[in-house]
DNA sequence: TCCGTCAAAGAGCCAA
DNA sequence: TTGGCTCTTTGACGGA
């Protein structure tokens, strides 16, 4: 598996070259303020958000995709077409409905021209009546990207909302619910490691073979071959493109690892 | 077959 | 009323 971006880099995401011009499309995203429930106890993630909204120059840069970073190694307009296209050819496995269906299949009524699993493949879905669930798996060019905007901001404005879709050939609603999910799942990390002091199971089986393999690699060697491939990265392979190591320690990896 | 993960739907809530 | 939020549940999927 090797993505060769280099259109934009983790630099270029950080320093947020995109996000000056788009501080005023905050909007929708502010709207709500996350001041928390009167009938519920006010939660963390509910303060993160309200912080998050209030300040958002706090994070790093609002990396507003746009074709041109969408597409390393090409021009804007090129970019755009193309999309993740050849960061997805590199990943053979990706899913079976990893790209998005023709505009056509859209407009024939079908109830779920924009979801990503089409009727052709599962005709039932398009029966009515019957409600057969299915479960979009997006491709990792567009979970990496998911990724790496929800690494810049939990948050999206409509108007980013729409722009991240588009860019990504999904719908808003998918968008929408990935970062409900993103967030929510971060949430339940963090709550489960502050549930466990010494880490999780995972945690500590991840440090338990880290030890290992540095003891190994000093009883090769006699040397100390730093762990430069975090081992993390086999449970969260997204992980890898943009997550600097030194950011493990500071949990700020789009709560990847909280 | 079991279990964990994930996308999506639903419930309940809040702010504008 | 609308739209988005958190949280829970559902159903599909893949790995062990």
């Amino acid at each position: 598996m090797t993505l060769s971006f280099s259109s934009f880099s983790i630099k270029d995401i950080l320093t947020g070259r995109d996000a000056r011009e788009k501080r005023g499309t905050r909007f929708t995203a502010e709207r709500n303020t996350g001041t928390g429930h009167a009938t519920r106890v006010p939660d963390r993630s509910r303060q993160d958000a309200y912080e998050t909204r209030l300040h958002p120059e706090r994070l790093p840069a609002d990396h507003r995709l746009s074709a041109g970073n969408l597409r390393p190694g090409t021009d804007e307009a090129a970019g755009k077409e193309t999309g993740f296209r050849d960061a997805a050819d590199q990943h053979p496995h990706v899913e079976r409905d990893e790209w998005p269906k023709e505009e056509a299949e859209e407009e024939e009524g079908c109830p779920h021209s924009r979801e990503t699993v089409s009727c052709s493949s599962d005709e039932q879905r398009c029966r009515p009546g019957t409600k057969k669930r299915s479960r979009a798996a997006f491709s990792h060019a567009q979970v990496y990207e998911l990724e790496r905007r929800f690494n810049g901001q939990r948050y999206l404005s409509g108007p980013e909302r729409a722009d991240l879709a588009e860019a990504l050939k999904l719908t808003e609603t998918q968008v929408k619910i990935w970062f409900q999910n993103r967030r929510y799942k971060t949430k339940r990390r963090q709550m489960a490691a502050e549930l466990v002091p010494y880490g999780s199971p995972k945690t500590v089986a991840v440090q338990l073979v880290r030890d290992n393999l540095k003891q190994y690699h000093q009883q090769a060697n006699g040397v100390h071959i730093p762990m430069t491939v975090p081992l993390y990265h086999q449970y969260h392979p997204y992980l890898h493109y943009y997550c600097q190591p030194w950011s493990m320690s500071s949990m700020s990896c789009g709560g990847m690892l909280t």
